[in-house]
DNA sequence: TCTTGCACTTCATACGTATTAAGGATCCGG
DNA sequence: CCGGATCCTTAATACGTATGAAGTGCAAGA
């Protein structure tokens, strides 16, 4: 048998049963409209269909202002080094199944270039745009990438909260101003007064929210501003032993760590208390504020939790309902996180026999 | 700003500079072609792109040229389930990263429905022709799907060797029957010339593979078919302890075990042997004919592995040859496997003083 | 017989792009 | 003033599908 280098269309299915292609489109399309078809003709034009291998173009129909029955997964960053493996998996699994589930298939936009000319933009144009929408997911994101996409209207829904001046984006995001203010608010009911928190240099959404419910949490445990210390890490190295210390002759008894999505501020923070023979949490309580790998580390942080696989169904969920939305009125959704009691905490004063 | 709902098109752009949208593609479509326009009526193309802008539809443009640049990944079965992570994660990631290293986008075709109905054709055509081509892979495959893709002649790549009566496929696979017959003929050099051999009752295109590998082991090592022993598993409870006392007792020394994605059968023969208190090596030598993910096991299994990352980049560049040939000639490559010598293998009298 | 309605099918067109052959300038040599 | 060459631009068309409008044939009702 020959190879038939050029696929099968509907005009092909049409002239061979002598009737013309729009009464094909009527059958294949499936819809309502199928009903109006003679069931002879339709079973005719089905089983010529299935003889020729036929399969819907999927080009031609989102040309013609169908949809696609894709949905794109873009990631600001390669999801699959090791590192962050189990970072991401509950995202991609949430985000396949849930696509699945709907009828649709997934596009995975590629992430990690050899050339690392990772862009939205690359070849000329959007490449995002092969899909219906898209689900995007990242913690580095390109500003600019992000303000064309929606200058470009195309419809997206982000995991995490994320930002645009002048406009409201859809977002599935954990609730972190909650979670970090029930973080501090347990720590205070536990006796502590005098907080360190750690958060992470670089302005993100997250990390100001995170700011926010720190603030919250002490303004509701009725401890002041100048009972706390707020450090910025730009470099984790930086995170000694004699810092520690330090900290705790300033009468510091907890510490509050902000997460990223390697461990490295962790493990900075595990080091430095070796290395300075500081027990965890005999003599400082530490709490993370999320849930990193924690590849490193075999120890029990106390820490919170979001619901990861939830919000990529979530976020699947969205996009499908902004798509079907006229008027493309962005959907937020905060999802709450699940505080995980480790043993990384104790009452401030464990580590001192009074 | 309102929100514009339509997108520009080059109709706009050649509407509002007074110029035809023939011109406009040419400038857009960057190719060598651009270099015929005037210079200054390509800024002011550019310029209004950006002004507007402006972004290629990939829709039309596929269906004009024929290619989307979008290659598929089809699995026949779930990828994600966490017990065939480690499995499958080499295979995503080769397969990911080629395909964008490539300039392709990756189509991730839906695995794991909720109401399980897995298929290439599941509503009324090929799913997978969105795409230009596709990887395949799996082991429990649809004979009658694969031999549909093959009667369609799409085109696709098979990770794993795979066979059509009457046809020849594309794959890269692991050599599994130099693998085999390697580790027989290394177990032979230790001395075993006893061997029992579990093979999987399903009869599949790999465990063939290793059958014949184990021939060509026997056959070189001049033991004879009489000395060795080949137990199909159907079901893993069915190796007990008392079967591998009483293969003891007629003699034999070393076991070679097939694997699968997961570690069912290997988890059955370490069980079997605590229950008789039969000790691996010191007993009886175990070697894998293969690299399951053996999330149970923390012992060190002598086994041979492929290289699963780069087997999914060459399926890769398979595929785009293939897309490329206008015959559409089956391409195959077989890789050879790395052997790890583990802790599971000593000579046939290690247990035996005497 | 002439409507009227119904069931089914087709016509015609639009979607946005790439491409080819042809069109219109402008200029030069003869 | 014509042939021809060069340079730039455009008209026309095809890709495969979806869909509203229009058409066909036929049976029933007036």
């Amino acid at each position: 048998m020959a190879a038939q280098r050029r696929r099968p269309t509907q005009v092909d299915i049409a002239r061979r049963l002598g009737i013309s292609q729009a009464t094909v489109s009527l059958v294949v399309s499936g819809g309502p409209a199928s009903f109006q078809v003679a069931d002879e003709t339709r079973r005719a034009v089905l089983e010529a269909a299935a003889e020729l291998g036929y399969t819907v173009n999927a080009a031609a129909r989102s040309l013609k202002g169908g949809r696609n029955r894709l949905l794109g997964l873009y990631t600001f960053e390669p999801v699959f080094p090791v590192d962050r493996r189990d970072f991401y998996f509950p995202f991609l699994l949430g985000v396949e199944e849930e696509t699945a589930a709907c009828g649709y298939d997934l596009l995975l936009f590629s992430s990690a270039t050899a050339r690392g000319d990772r862009s939205i933009y690359a070849s000329g144009g959007n490449r995002l745009k092969v899909a219906d929408g898209c689900v995007l997911l990242g913690r580095h994101i390109d500003r600019a990438e992000l303000a064309e996409l929606v200058r470009e209207d195309f419809p997206f829904v982000f995991i995490g909260r994320r930002e645009v001046p002048g406009r409201e984006l859809s977002y599935v995001a954990p609730d972190n101003v909650g979670a970090t203010r029930d973080t501090v608010r347990s720590l205070a009911g536990l006796g502590h007064r005098q907080l360190a928190y750690l958060k992470m240099a670089e302005d993100q959404e997250p990390t100001r929210d995170r700011a926010a419910g720190f603030r919250q949490g002490i303004a509701d445990a009725g401890i002041g501003e100048d009972e706390v210390l707020v450090h910025a890490m730009d470099d984790p190295a930086a995170i000694t032993g004699g810092l520690l210390q330090e900290w705790l002759a300033d009468g510091i008894t907890a510490l509050l760590v902000e997460p990223s999505e390697d461990d490295a501020a962790i493990a900075a923070v595990e080091r430095a208390a070796a290395e300075a023979g500081i027990r965890i949490p005999e003599d400082v309580s530490v709490a993370l504020l999320g849930d990193p790998p924690l590849s490193e580390s075999t120890r029990d942080w106390t820490r919170y939790t979001p619901p990861r696989e939830q919000m990529a169904r979530e976020a699947v969920r969205l996009l499908l309902e902004l798509l079907d939305d006229e008027e493309g009125r962005p959907r937020q959704l905060l999802v709450d996180c699940r505080p995980i009691a480790g043993e990384t905490v104790a009452g401030p004063s464990a580590g001192r026999p009074s």
